[in-house]
RNA sequence: GGAGAGGUGCCAGAGCCAGGUCGAAUGGACCGCACUGCUAAUGCGGGGACCGCCUUCAAGCGGUCCGUGGGUUCAAAUCCCACCCUCUCCGCCA
């Protein structure tokens, strides 16, 4: 989320580091946000300021009671009531206001660091590296899609994960469950040098789902236990990174590093009949999340570094790839 | 699920039953000064955070903060309600 302070000191950076996403709705909605924010400073102002008052007078009365004047202080209190009434529709307006900034910052997306590239989608970016391995590399015979091969060698059954569980989840089976197993072990040994294991919790708060942007703009996307106010998390970002929120963490301890091995769970709503053959786009998969807590300084270094560690994993095992900037 | 105790500053802990002089005693830690072969001890002094206004080097003014959110009241750490968390005991436990 933008800090608001950047907001009133430098609203114009912010529009411009903004405008580079190429979509005009954010603009819109980064000028709704200056907007309130201008207009809850001017309203907290004016409640302070009658709040002032009323604490001054609430002196005032104890005073003229201590010295036995009780006609003067119910005088003085009945002024003092009359400026609550006026101070409690000030607060409300101001909890008002302050829900639609929040709400509207909610929304905003981060802005994008200078080196990121431009642009409002997926086709604008730039690709670094590959396709290394690519499948058609391989015999036309060798080219069989995974869903085909995981039934004929009887290590996927998703027909069965159907009807436990209902569309799109997946089942493993045999030496398929042992290799998924095997390739999240495989993953948290190869990064163990570097990284603490978290086994975190996996349902988590609504404040932690909103931590990383989730919540509300997501809310369609995760699942929701609503008897415990809770919700399945689709990534180990989500409670990693809010493993020490509210907390003072020394620089010298930074970078704080990570690695989780979690299901995730994701409703895909909207993305029926879509890449949802097979393993792809699952409601539930097991993921191994590497993330580190760091200074601004020390990030870039740690994302060359983090993406190098992810790279040699799937170039080690083979596996066809390639990098994008994005 | 039931019963009870608790949540106050960096930490420990008083204040709550009898609302106002409580941003909050006291002690520890911390910082400064003094004293002192060193370490330590002792004495004196000093510190909360956040928001807004005004300034923008300083200072000043106002507001908020005692688990969270409501309520009562002229006034809430203190009274009332709900919720969250911690601890103890009982029950349950695919």
């Amino acid at each position: 989320m933008i800090d608001v302070r950047l907001l009133r000191t430098d609203p114009d950076a912010v529009r411009v580091a903004l405008s580079r996403r190429g979509q005009p709705d954010v603009i819109d909605q980064l000028d709704r946000a200056i907007a309130f924010d201008a207009l809850s400073r001017d309203i907290v102002a004016k409640r302070d300021a009658i709040r002032a008052e009323v604490n001054d007078l609430s002196k005032a009365v104890a005073e003229t009671r201590r010295k036995g004047d009780t006609h003067g202080a119910e005088e003085l209190q009945l002024r003092s009531r009359a400026l609550g009434d006026h101070e409690r529709v000030l607060a409300n307006e101001f909890e008002i206001v302050q829900g639609d900034l929040r709400d509207v910052l909610l929304r905003i997306p981060n802005m994008p660091h200078p080196n990121a590239p431009d642009g409002d989608g997926d086709t604008d970016n730039p690709l670094v590296k590959g396709p290394i391995n690519l499948p058609a590399e391989f015999p036309a015979h060798r080219r069989v899609p995974h869903w085909e091969t995981g039934v004929a060698l009887g290590i996927l059954d998703n027909e069965r994960a159907t009807k436990i569980s209902g569309a799109m989840f997946t089942m493993l089976r045999g030496s398929g469950a042992a290799l998924s197993r095997a390739l999240c072990q495989f993953a948290l040994d190869r990064n163990v040098d570097a990284f603490e294991e978290i086994r975190p919790p996996t349902l988590v708060t609504s404040a932690t789902l909103t931590a990383t942007g989730q919540l509300p703009k997501f809310a369609d996307d995760a699942y929701y236990i609503e008897r415990d106010d809770l919700w399945c998390i689709p990534t180990a970002e989500v409670p990693l990174t809010s493993l020490y929120a509210g907390e003072v963490v020394d620089s010298e301890d930074l970078p704080l590093r990570f690695m989780a091995y979690t299901p995730c769970y994701r409703r895909e709503a909207g993305s029926a009949g879509r890449d949802t053959r097979g393993m792809l786009r699952a409601h539930e998969f097991d993921k191994v999340e590497i993330l580190a807590v760091s200074t601004p300084e020390q990030a870039p270094d740690l994302l060359v570094e983090m993406t190098g560690r992810a790279e040699a994993l799937i170039a080690g095992l083979g596996l066809p790839y390639r990098i994008i900037e994005i």
